[in-house]
DNA sequence: TAGGTAATAT
DNA sequence: TATATTACCT
């Protein structure tokens, strides 16, 4: 007699939510009152019974539908037992428990030696009954290939059962990130603010890192079946301490972050070389990094603007700045980065004035003209298609760059915006706009220090007001050189505002060739 | 010894 | 890949 209920597909499994209702269990038992009793406590428990009396049917049944059961019952009689003994051998891909009236030492060890997994007392107690479920987990995962079909029939529990510690190991480290978060409150500084974010990336980054361990390991544990339990568990055990690990190192950055903000820095190695360079080990002579935070980087670029870019050597830039901790070779590796930059970008900036990119964009990239024109700002509206103009409107909107490069120390952007991003060094880097060639790109956006003004307003560091005084001035005295940071407007750019303002022809000067123009053209 | 720069490390 | 440090040359 079979009394199969419906059975889960295999890739049920790994939604197995409310495990371990709906364990399939086959029971062999051909004694009709006692196996009613025990079906009863086990669909009780929700488990799915297949009920056989007959021995030959039920070593049929795991033979030939072993895939049905996660684990057999077999109930052991005195009258049964031979049969009993032959079901044990046949039933090895399969945890089975034996529950017997019987308590006689031999037959419990016969029925263990033969494979059981384990030996049940009647009455049965339902807390034991419960948790056969155990047993297929164990199986499953300690079965090491001896059972040909194991692997086909326990698999999908193991896979369940690793998604569920997997799970598990993912809700440890979200609630381990939750909670470091609710510790780094408020910073009181930019700085803080700003090497508590770094050292939140640190720790994603790291996150990354383990999440992508995490997920090797759980592949690995569904793709190598042939590891035991005890390997597995290993891995899973050494992600879990990578995981409280990251609580360490959330703890450290935390504490590191307060503890400096007055002079250098210097991380790296686990050494902290500020004030405490004795307890330096030997093992630790590398010297540390120092941590060029904004302001420290501003008290270099005041040293070198002080001393002009051309005098500037690390050890004079050492005795402006007064910055205790610093060496000559600390400045003197800031320095050569930073006329790196300024050879990188200065030409970029000379180069963008001159090339725009397509006569769109010239519309509100070129430069201004010398003309006795309104205010800059009515003949440069907003171009309603600039990435940030439907985003942050709260923003100035500098139509086009002003008169002045500005100093690239001046624009030291750290801060990112969702569509526009600065190097380190405050140069602007645009999303690509390659792709549609009929939508100009765009000015660069309002930037900020690496920290963000206190507004999120202010692009350009020098004052407009001196701005347009400057330009009045260049204006008034056209003949004039221009002053320093001024230059000229471009032959085209004067001449597409020329005709924007309805002048078609312009005299043509012989020793000053129009481009590529005639004045037919205008 | 200091400055500059390339190579290397992080 | 960016940045800092180190090594080496002048």
């Amino acid at each position: 007699m079979v009394c199969c209920q419906e059975i889960r597909e295999d890739h049920e499994f790994r939604l197995w939510k409310d495990f371990p209702k709906g364990l399939r269990v086959l029971l062999l038992c051909n004694d009709a009152d006692s196996s009613s009793q025990t079906q009863t406590k086990l669909e009780q428990m929700e488990y799915i019974v297949s009920w056989y009396d007959n021995f030959d049917e039920g070593q049929k049944a795991i033979s030939e539908k072993s895939e049905l059961f996660h684990v057999a019952i077999l109930e052991v009689t005195t009258d049964n037992c031979q049969h009993s003994f032959k079901f044990l051998e046949k039933a090895r891909d399969l945890p089975v428990i034996v529950i017997s009236s019987d308590s006689s030492l031999s037959t419990m060890m016969k029925c263990i030696a033969l494979g059981a997994a384990e030996f049940l007392q009647k009455p049965l107690s339902e807390d034991k009954l419960r948790n056969i479920w155990q047993h297929v987990i164990h199986k499953a995962f300690n079965s090491r290939g001896e059972c040909n079909n194991t692997l086909s029939t326990l698999n999908p529990i193991k896979e369940m059962v690793v998604s569920l510690l997997h799970l598990n190991q993912e809700e440890k480290a979200e609630r381990s990130e939750h909670e470091i978060h609710e510790k780094l409150t408020s910073p009181s500084t930019p700085q803080l603010e700003s090497k508590l974010r770094l050292s939140s990336n640190n720790i994603e980054e790291s996150e990354e890192r383990n999440n992508k361990s995490a997920d090797k390991n759980c592949n690995d544990l569904v793709v190598a079946p042939s590891k035991n339990d005890n390997e597995q568990v290993k891995e899973l055990t050494k992600h879990e301490e990578e995981v409280n690990s990251i609580e360490i190192s959330k703890s450290d950055a935390c504490s590191s972050a307060k503890e400096g903000h007055g002079n250098v820095r210097l991380t790296g190695s686990k050494m902290k070389k500020n004030g405490s360079s004795s307890q330096a080990t030997k093992d630790n002579k590398k010297k540390s990094k120092v941590d060029w935070t904004p302001d420290l980087h501003k008290r270099f670029v005041k040293a070198v603007e002080q001393l002009g870019i051309d005098q500037a050597i690390p050890s004079k830039i050492l005795d402006l700045m007064k910055v205790e901790g610093l060496t000559r070779h600390n400045i003197a590796s800031h320095l050569q980065k930073y006329r790196m930059h300024r050879r990188h970008i200065l030409p970029k900036k000379e180069e963008s004035w001159k090339t725009p990119q397509d006569t769109s964009a010239r519309s509100y990239m070129q430069r201004p003209i010398l003309a006795p024109y309104p205010p800059l700002q009515q003949y440069y509206p907003v171009p309603p298609f600039a990435p940030w103009y439907h985003h942050h409107q709260s923003y100035y909107y500098r139509p086009f760059q002003p008169w002045h490069v500005p100093a690239v120390e001046e624009t030291w952007t750290w801060k990112s915006y969702p569509q526009v991003h600065a190097d380190t060094w405050g140069c602007p880097v645009f999303p690509p706009y390659a792709h549609n060639h009929n939508v100009p790109s765009p000015m660069p956006p309002p930037t900020c220090n690496k920290y963000g003004t206190e507004d999120g307003s202010n692009y350009f560091s020098v004052d407009e007001e001196v701005i347009d005084k400057v330009v009045r001035e260049a204006m008034a005295e056209p003949w004039a050189p221009l002053p320093l940071g001024l230059t000229p407007p471009s032959t085209e750019s004067v001449l597409s505002e020329l005709h924007r303002l309805g002048i078609h022809t312009v005299p043509v000067l012989p020793t000053a060739p129009l481009s590529n123009h005639t004045p037919r053209d205008y």
